[in-house]
DNA sequence: TGGTGTGAACTTTTTCACAGCG
DNA sequence: CGCTGTGAAAAAGTTCACACCA
């Protein structure tokens, strides 16, 4: 959330930022931003506040998204592909390096520049790529077997767009992207507020 | 999370499950699910556990998800036609009936059975619509002004996949939707697990 | 002077442990 | 008997208040 509010304070042509205004515009307390910012080292100056540009190369660089981060999609469906075609991932540092069906009528399909390979190759082709996240997005039913094929490439960070939980050995971090969860709460917060 | 789970189980065949099993695949303390679901009454039978069926129905129910939710989406870009054409909103009770943009090269199109109208026109199309969340995809520079539409349309709920944050009067509800905090998110605890 | 960094106080959330009930 | 529902205890997270420093 503090990059995407800064980038965007930078766009504004904003310099420096106290702690009292970006909490304003995160909706959070002052003491809140300071402490989370003072959790990865003194990024700010007493007196003056952050530095716009210092913080987001700061905050980047603690989160370890200071470089470009080579990613395997599985599952060229609707949602695959759309991702695949989203422009934003390269400039957010994410890139989509291969992409990875078990369907053999996809199989040798070229979607956005990228020649869709079978997933049990996915393993032979990992370090050949650079291949270092795995991006799920199969229907619920085959999460849990591409990410055996990704478990078993060695891949240790899984984004599952599936909705499905899957397991993992210990070491391997998985988060789940499920924007229905976030209409959910829209709706639950919009119902709670209707009825006083 | 628990909706997505159970319904997984459910098309396994599963009737019945505990907070123990439960607690295992949404990888959680069972005490927590017990008090989850306890907040909102009384779901479970002692000795027995959770009626599958029984616990989907509700969980929706008390979440104010057993119906229809008539959706507004404001930009029509990639993001926005991506969404528009993605079935799984109807299966998950999220109508989307109104599309919305400012580019007069955009208005008058057909996306997805869609005409897209002028978003200064969301005012006089909501109520016909039966239109209660507003999805806003627009660049990060014009969500504020999607937002304001929406607001004076009426709206309670919002769902913002700009990245930007947006300001809205109390009683109206905000939530953000940016799947690369997931990213970061891997990427961090990726970062984290190789350096020891 | 003004705004950060931070120990201490406070609040919320999670876990434990077991009573209560089908 | 077995598993839920729930007070009490423990842990985690947030806010306050002020020392400290550009």
């Amino acid at each position: 959330m503090y990059i995407q509010v800064l980038e965007n304070l930078q766009r504004d042509g904003k310099n420096v930022i106290s702690s009292e205004l970006l909490a304003r515009t995160c909706d959070v307390n002052p003491s809140q931003i300071r402490k989370d910012l003072a959790y990865f080292g003194e990024f700010g100056v007493r007196g003056v506040g952050y530095y716009v540009q210092d913080l987001i190369t700061s905050i980047k660089q603690a989160l370890g998204v200071d470089r470009v981060w080579k990613c395997a999609l599985v599952g060229v469906g609707n949602l695959g592909r759309a991702l695949l075609n989203h422009r934003e991932f390269r400039l957010r540092g994410f890139h989509i390096v291969g992409a990875f069906d078990c369907d053999p009528f996809k199989i040798g399909e070229v979607v956005s520049g990228l020649e869709v390979v079978c997933s049990r190759r996915l393993k032979e082709r990992t370090a050949d790529l650079g291949i270092e996240l795995g991006v799920i997005t199969t229907p619920p039913e085959r999460a849990q077997r591409a990410c055996n094929y990704l478990v078993d490439a060695g891949i240790k960070g899984i984004l599952n767009f599936a909705p499905a939980r899957i397991e993992v050995p210990e070491g391997v971090t998985v988060e789940y992207v499920d924007f229905f969860h976030h209409f959910y709460a829209v709706a639950f917060n919009v119902t709670l507020g209707s009825q006083d």
